[in-house]
DNA sequence: TGACAACTATCCCATATGGGATAGGGTGGG
DNA sequence: CCCACCCTATCCCATATGGGATAGTTGTCA
């Protein structure tokens, strides 16, 4: 594996440096300069690339901009002490395949940047509980009941078996009820979500996490 | 530390309760029955939960879902062998506070189950390529999704429009295109995904991640 | 060039859905 | 006791949807 770092501590980028030969990982350069870093890995087509965020003049979060303009096909992955979620969320917006601390221990960063090599995204593990609270914010709204506040129970029932694709006469067959009450309910909840359609009731009942619960007795 | 164990594997329950014991977690319970473990968290109140996923009559996310229901305000983290985007995706919906493999490090486990204890959320470090891709909001294109893999470029917008609760005559004017044509698109949706109605299809859509790539083909 | 897939459009028809109105029985609280 | 709310049920009606069929145009690939 052929690596290239850009840091701008001299005493990191040679420390690692040796850390990572130690572990027959070829350190094409270390530097401390972003541009001339992305100059070389044009040249030299490293493995991975190592970028520290924050840096004197240039942010990290610039270069690596500017590596993805240059259409450099190289994966990227941030070495850093920062765990604020603001420079996450930027990294992987940016395009990085990767988001290491420098606290981690040598062979599991060595190990990250096999699997980055490979062709993985890695993220450090102190960092899973940031990433999880993006994932759940792109999928899904977890925290459900506010929006279905002022359904009756028999409506978030019947909601339920909508979002699984059900239609009234079938819902009203497994509630033993009328196909006409169970169309009352339907529109019940479409007026208390305000929306007009059972198509949109089911997609927020999915998105809201609603499960049903099939206590049918 | 204070963790109830549910786990279909009598094998691995013991094992894994041993091995948690000799670090000083005290495990109140380690058992096959979902419903009795909510049970026992309600009596108890551990500090964690510890589910498997694969279990032969009642899922782990029912149970998961179950336990949400149930308001028991106790960290949920699933412990499996399933390395399935789709499970992942689910578990975080349903509210785990982690997702941890069964190939972890014991005291990697630990370490976890001490984080989550402490209110983070911990995902083992094989899934954050996975839990990468989900916070950016990708899933769709990238693994070319099998359930969508037959659709038409224009099947597949309409999907996603469809999955925003619009009208065939609405999707109609956003795209440009007879009411008529759209209802053929969404027929030949339903036939391709084995469905009959468009509520089914929303489901499906919005459940694996479909977004709307409004960048017109 | 010919075959093929995709996109467009149209027709018919049965059923489902959404909106509106009305009303009896049950339950719980003021 | 009466009121409010929920669940049940029914009626009408306009529109949307799902299923079936046919067909012209375009672009691509063999």
């Amino acid at each position: 594996m052929r690596v290239i770092m850009i840091d701008d501590h001299a005493l990191f980028r040679v420390g690692l440096q040796g850390l990572l030969e130690q572990r027959n990982i070829e350190v094409i350069a270390a530097i401390a300069d972003g541009d001339e870093g992305i100059r070389l890995a044009q040249e030299h087509k490293p493995d991975v690339i190592l970028l520290d965020l924050r840096m004197p003049d240039n942010s990290g979060l610039d270069i690596l901009s500017r590596i993805r303009e240059h259409k450099i096909d190289i994966p990227v992955t941030i070495l850093t002490t920062s765990n604020e979620e603001q420079d996450l969320r930027e990294a992987l917006n940016r395009g990085a395949q990767g988001y290491l601390l420098k606290d981690m221990e040598p062979d599991e960063l060595v190990g990250a940047l096999r699997d980055i090599v490979k062709g993985k995204n890695v993220v450090a593990q102190n960092m899973t509980d940031v990433l999880t609270r993006m994932a759940q914010g792109k999928t899904a709204e977890n925290d459900s009941n506010s929006a279905f506040a002022d359904l009756t129970p028999r409506e978030t029932e019947i909601l339920s078996l909508l979002a699984e694709g059900q239609s009234n006469k079938v819902i009203a067959r497994n509630l033993g009820i009328s196909d006409g009450t169970v169309k009352l309910h339907v529109k019940a909840i479409l007026r208390k979500l305000n929306i007009h359609s059972r198509v949109e009731a089911a997609v927020i009942a999915v998105e809201k996490g609603l499960r049903y619960n099939k206590s049918a007795t």
